[in-house]
RNA sequence: GGGGAUGUAGCUCAGUUGGGAGAGCGGCUGCCUUGCACGCAGCAGGUCGGCGGUUCGAAUCCGCUCAUCUCCA
């Protein structure tokens, strides 16, 4: 019995053997594509070269590989299935212009049945209804009989585009015939029927039309073969096992999951579980090992629900402590064959996984609370689908474990009441999104500009295509128009790798200018956005390109010190701390990097440094191109999520920093001037993100602090350097200096040379004692109140002061009279005669008003609510 | 990018149309003397995340902002 590498390898080397070049696999996370969450088929990587926006870097234009692919629209159906998966594996053959469909489908069959040793008999072969040409190439070529070519609709057999344009086509898929003991035994299952008896394995796409933004097909530049081939089902077929799960690619992982759990794997009680951990497992690992980590948006977000579906089923089986990282070993025995590169990050993988179950069952504890109180409050049997949408969106906690925890005390959850709420979420999400989605820009096929600014930063070029504001493409560009320019050269860089755009001027000689505001990237064309001030511009005119030169050399002195930077973190706070993503421009630039904690204070200065001792020695700035293997071989920095073939630019720094990167840099690395880190937070959790200016930035930035330092030092007239000695002691005498204020005011309010216990009345047999007393603060009033309580025993109390303009009254009633007279309510009545407001409790109450000229009102009234309030 | 939650003493947290900043644990001092968290009395410790607004008065209401958690895109 084959295993699975075996049958993987065994494909590779079929093709390699008919002229293919093995690709290796594209990262599963694609560094420079945000637009796409995760590599989600095997061709994803070979995309430009069908539509010809970029040269097909192999010779013949044939290809294979095999592809890492992760996906969580079938996230639902994980374990509930013998083969949904989040992530899986692809092999595939392509061609872009070379061979099609005759090759495709012969080399299929034949690695089928000669190869693979499948029973030809039991292959099955469907095609697009309208394609005679591969039913025709079934029938007469392999020799397959008419019973076993079906004709399928364009839902089965038509590959539309993977966005709303580009390459699209039929295809023909091959089947496996698991024989009708697994099959539904309707007379008319076939292939491409719901049940478990027809299984598609291989899926040959045809690319040859260029779906139009229109919706027309015009035919493809490379027409092409573009074959799927799925590890996992193959795998199940020639292994001759049920379903994918009882695999070596997952049985291994399950049997290790059960052991945690403590649970027989086969029992199909448990089944579903297992199978889903260990498909959560493989995912985690594989991303992880990429250097994606768990985090509330984007990618990192999709691994995060992952982790917590995994952490959620191994609670309901009982664990309640991390367990999935424990997984991490039987995955890479698995997949580490395929995917050596994910071996060294074993040991990273399962401590970020680890730490994320410990916050997950944080926010378990947490939810649980929340889930008493709610059943606490519960009038009826059922849960609300609002409460449990709260429970899940607030608190992070899943619907499923609100069920079953309800379930265990006889309740029910209107999970329809959930659902609505989820969808009204996710509207008002969308809506958002669609409002804040910024514009794409003109869309572009077939046009290349050569980037001609490593070097130059002004040249003639020619203008090759003119769009207008809407990115309509257009001949001409009139005085004051907006609009977008492509020339064939350009010294203009176009933001990517985190580097900003150029700004500039395009000239004629005609005279006419046109500002460029920001230059991005189509294809392999740039684009020069902005505006023209005089004359016209027209396509075919040659025109003077010059980049905005001091602009771009505070980015490249910015972008050189990324590099420094990284350097420096990596020797500071270890191995581990590497990039995570950036943004470079004129003024300053953004770095993030991986870092389990907050960069300290000390390790900031150590750090700065260093990078500024690089930048004071004036090391030597170098780029090269190179092969891939090549860097590797230098020990260039490979970031995860990098491309891994073909030809790569080295940037070396120095002699201790290789970078791979297309950016633009400083000569040496004196042109950074210093650099001064700004900010320092965190980004997301293992994320920090460090803002620093270098260069003339620097030093306005220096000035900026050193003004707004002089000018503080000034105020309390110490030097500098002693400044946060004295703002100490300036904060702890104004402490002391509180305490005392509020201490004498009382002195002060206990009478002076007045006995205010004297001054107390008997009105109806309550005593009152009603005064005001100049110069006591509001918090005075409210000792003194007490104290005169204590004092006097029995009695009504009302005190008052005045701050400023306004009034501030005090009132206590002792405990034995509070039945008959209420503070709160007596200081209702009082506080609006000053043209305010008051209360309090039965036995304390304060108010004021602004009208201090009316305390005479004030305690008038107070004798008159006394005397009535009996 | 949008929504929700949280932020109060060293720690865990309470604080009810806006009206005196609290508890437990920990710390310090004194007494008691020690059976598994010894007991008793007392004390210190707070810009109630930050800024602004409303109000006679804001931990509390409103706006902005920061940090952490969480859901969605």
């Amino acid at each position: 019995m084959p295993t699975s590498h075996e049958i993987k390898r065994t494909y590779l080397d079929f093709f390699v053997q008919r002229g293919h070049t093995e690709v290796p696999s594209a990262p599963l996370a694609p560094r420079d594509d945000p637009s796409l969450l995760f590599n989600s088929a095997g061709m994803v990587q070979f995309k430009p070269y069908w539509a010809g926006t970029v040269p097909v870097p192999f010779s013949p234009a044939r290809a294979c590989s095999l592809q890492k692919c992760f996906r969580m629209t079938d996230l639902e159906n994980v374990g509930r299935t013998p083969r949904h998966h989040t992530f899986f594996e692809m092999l595939g053959n392509f061609s872009f212009g070379d061979y099609f469909k005759e090759e495709a489908i012969r080399w299929a069959w034949e690695l089928s049945v000669d190869v693979y040793g499948m029973d030809p008999e039991r292959i099955h072969a469907a095609v697009f209804t309208d394609d005679d040409e591969a039913h025709r190439l079934w029938r007469e070529i392999i020799g397959l009989p008419a019973e076993r070519v079906i004709r399928l609709g364009a839902e089965d057999n038509f590959w539309g585009p993977a966005g709303k344009t580009g390459a699209c086509g039929p295809s023909s898929e091959l089947y496996w015939d698991n024989g009708p003991k697994r099959g539904c035994g309707r007379p008319d299952c076939r292939p491409g029927c719901a049940c478990e008896r027809f299984v598609e394995y291989w899926n040959l796409v045809f690319p040859q039309f260029d779906m139009q933004p229109d919706g027309t097909l015009a035919p493809l530049k490379n027409r092409g073969i573009d074959t799927g081939l799925g590890v996992d089902r193959l795998t199940a077929i020639l292994q001759g096992k049920a379903g994918d799960y009882d695999t070596d690619l997952f049985r291994p992982i399950i049997e290790a999951t059960a052991v945690i759990v403590g649970r027989d794997p086969d029992d199909p009680a448990v089944r579903p579980k297992l199978w889903a951990v260990a498909d959560h497992a493989r995912a985690l690992t594989v991303t992880l090992a990429e250097g994606v980590i768990p985090s509330n948006t984007g990618r990192g977000y999709a691994l995060r629900r992952l982790l917590r579906r995994a952490g959620r089923l191994g609670f309901e089986l009982g664990v309640e402590e991390p367990f999935v990282y424990r997984l991490v070993d039987p995955v890479n025995d698995v997949l580490g064959l395929s995917y050596p590169e994910m071996l060294p990050r074993a040991e990273r993988t399962k401590e970020a996984i680890c730490r994320e179950e410990e916050r997950f069952l944080g926010t378990l504890a947490a939810g649980m609370e929340v889930f008493s109180g709610i059943v606490g409050n519960l009038s009826g049997k059922i849960i609300s689908g609002r409460d449990a949408f709260k429970l899940y969106d607030t608190f992070g906690f899943p619907v499923d474990l609100t069920a079953v925890m309800a379930e265990e005390r006889g309740l029910s959850v209107d999970l329809d009441g959930f659902e609505g709420e989820l969808e009204a979420a996710r509207e008002t999400s969308r809506a958002s999104a669609r409002f804040h989605s910024g514009d794409g820009g003109p869309t572009v096929t077939g046009l290349e500009s050569i980037f001609r600014g490593y070097d130059a930063l002004e040249l003639e070029s020619r203008v090759v295509a003119l769009f207008d504001a809407g990115h309509e493409p257009v001949d001409a560009l009139e005085t004051g128009a907006e609009g977008t320019v492509v020339l064939d050269e350009t010294p203009f860089y176009a933001e990517s790798g985190g580097q900003v755009g150029d700004t500039g001027e395009l000239t004629t000689d005609s005279g006419a200018v046109f500002k460029v505001a920001d230059t991005r990237k189509a294809g392999l064309a740039h684009l020069h956005t902005g505006t023209i001030k005089t004359g016209s511009l027209n396509v075919g005119e040659t025109v003077r390109a010059a980049v905005d030169e001091s602009r771009r050399r505070r980015i490249q002195a910015h972008h050189t010190a990324t590099h420094v930077l990284h350097w420096a973190l990596r020797k500071v706070l270890g191995e581990h701390a590497v990039q995570a993503g950036s943004w470079v421009g004129p003024d300053y630039f953004r770095f993030d990097l991986n870092h389990p904690r907050a960069v300290s204070e000390n390790e900031l200065e150590e750090i700065t440094r260093l990078v500024n001792g690089k930048i004071l020695e004036n090391d030597p700035v170098r780029w090269r191109i190179v092969t891939l293997d090549e860097a590797k071989r230098l020990g260039a920095m490979m970031l995860f999520g990098e491309k891994y073939s073909g030809e790569v630019r080295l940037v070396e720094t120095g002699d201790f920093s290789k970078e791979l990167c297309g950016g633009t840099h400083a000569r040496a690395t004196g042109e950074i001037g210093s650099l001064y880190v700004v900010q320092e937070g965190a980004l997301a959790a293992g994320i920090r993100r460090i803002e620093a200016v270098c260069g003339m930035a620097a030093v306005e930035h220096m000035n900026r602090r050193e003004g707004l330092l002089n000018r503080a030092a000034s105020l309390v007239k110490v030097p500098p350097a002693e400044l946060p000695g004295r703002v100490e002691t300036l904060l702890e005498d104004r402490r002391t200096a509180e305490k005392k204020i509020i201490e004498l005011e009382e002195r002060l309010a206990a009478g002076g040379s007045r006995n205010l216990a004297n001054e107390a009345e008997v009105i109806d047999g309550v005593r009152l004692l009603a005064a005001e007393l100049p110069g006591v603060g509001a918090k005075a009033l409210r000792g003194t109140v007490d104290r005169l309580k204590e004092e006097l025993g029995s009695a009504v109390i009302l005190l008052a002061t005045r701050d400023g303009d306004k009034a501030v009254l005090a009132c206590g009633v002792t405990a034995d009279l509070v039945e008959r007279l209420h503070a709160g309510k007596l200081m209702g009545e009082l506080a609006p005669l000053l043209g305010g407001q008051g209360g309090g409790r039965p036995d304390f109450a304060q108010g004021g008003g602004i009208f201090p000229d009316k305390l005479p009102l004030v305690f008038a009234k107070i004798r008159e609510l006394v005397g009535g309030g009996r």
